[in-house]
DNA sequence: AGCTATTGATAATC
DNA sequence: TGATTATCAATAGCT
């Protein structure tokens, strides 16, 4: 039959087609909300937004240009002086038209290569856009396996730095053992336990800090969901 | 307790303090559903909203100012030819700085896609990438098994429908063999064999076929030059 | 494009 | 305002 519904997490849609389709659904959802609001409340509305694929959809209680309007005066507070007579700042249409054309031709070919609009390629571009593609995704592996490799690295001689730290401290306590100071290391040394973290010596292979987990995805509250594989596949490539 | 909730009728609510509190509720839930809009189906959305009292709501899911900037040369197309004043320069100006943005931002995307100036991405963001590589390769490769097959099916239908017209002629010919023919027949019949695909003539007429196995490939390959695997990753994945 | 099962939004009320 | 809940409205997943 139909619907079994599930709630689906705010972010991008991935397929195409299930994102069109939600853009329509949506997109009607929202005007039609905001023109209720701008009745029900006596608000004044506007709305404007633009697909993926640059087409503009947009909805105003009373006029676009009134609220654009009433939206610059209130927000801008501290606008600088137009200087009004700006001689020669006049761009000649065709500098826009062709950046225009420019922007289009980018686009499109992101969109390409973010794997739509492919039908009215030939078998032969798509053969091209595919190289591209693993071309760049290569790198991209590459890069991402240096710059995990280089944080590990760093890591790993802080990690190395302290140890060496540690060891002189430990040498210094052992050299003069003030009657306190055994207690508490003793004292620590039970609450510890002789596996714990605190690494006196013993040289390590970087094995045991492997990929696990990145310590620190930079600012990111990691989505619970994506994918977890890192696919390091650069310095272990045992092809064959 | 609470709530026999009613259906309301979308006319301008009367009471000032539940007019009120609707614009707050239903503000928010626009504002949200507007957000949602932008980040599930990746557009570009403003929204401005002023509440009766003056107040000033808005949203952009880049920047405002773009996003005016967007639609004022989106709704260009009829603009009146005349106005060569300062500020219609000075709009053309900013509409060509911010496509001068934007193409930069494309380009800079293009290059990353391609697998350039990744040095200052996060790891993050890389892998954010190389999920869109991947996908985007997911679907060249289906675009492009997609295009083979249908042109391998197209070339099996006409050599069906040649097979089936060289049949008919041929018994044509044998019903009525002018003799000189019958002599080249022959002769043409011991070179080449009984089952041969002798064309004569190409008869278009697109009655249904059945293409459901194709005995071979199309046998003619004048492709000389390509040297590189189709990959068609054939069996079609599904997109998520 | 239609059709529902569900989730999500919110009117009424405290 | 904020919280609660009964209802209505929007819409995700299918066909």
């Amino acid at each position: 039959m139909a619907g079994k519904r599930e709630r689906i997490a705010i972010r991008r849609i991935d397929n195409l087609a299930a994102r069109q389709v939600t853009f329509s659904k949506r997109r009607r959802g929202l005007f039609k909300k905001a023109e209720e609001l701008s009745i029900l409340c006596d608000a004044e509305v506007g709305l404007v937004v633009f697909s993926a694929t640059g087409k503009l959809f947009h909805f105003a209680s009373s006029s676009m240009n009134r609220i654009i309007d009433r939206y610059d005066s209130h927000s801008k507070t501290l606008q600088k002086s137009e200087a009004p007579s700006q001689l020669q700042s006049h761009v000649d249409d065709s500098t826009c038209a062709r950046l225009r054309e420019e922007l289009a031709e980018a686009s499109l070919k992101l969109r390409q290569m973010r794997g739509e609009e492919l039908q009215r390629l030939s078998v032969q571009q798509l053969q091209e856009l595919e190289k591209t593609l693993e071309s760049g995704l290569g790198s991209v592996l590459k890069t991402k396996s240096q710059k995990i490799l280089d944080e590990i690295n760093g890591l790993e001689r802080k990690r190395m730095q302290l140890i060496e730290e540690n060891s002189r401290l430990k040498e210094q306590v052992n050299s003069y053992p003030p009657a306190h100071e055994v207690t508490r290391m003793a004292r620590m040394e039970m609450q510890l336990g002789a596996d714990s973290e605190v690494v006196y010596e013993e040289g390590q292979s970087s094995e045991s800090v492997t990929n696990a987990s990145y310590p620190r995805p930079p600012a990111d509250t990691d989505d619970g969901g994506s994918d977890t594989s890192l696919r390091l596949g650069l310095p272990l490539f045992s092809s064959k």
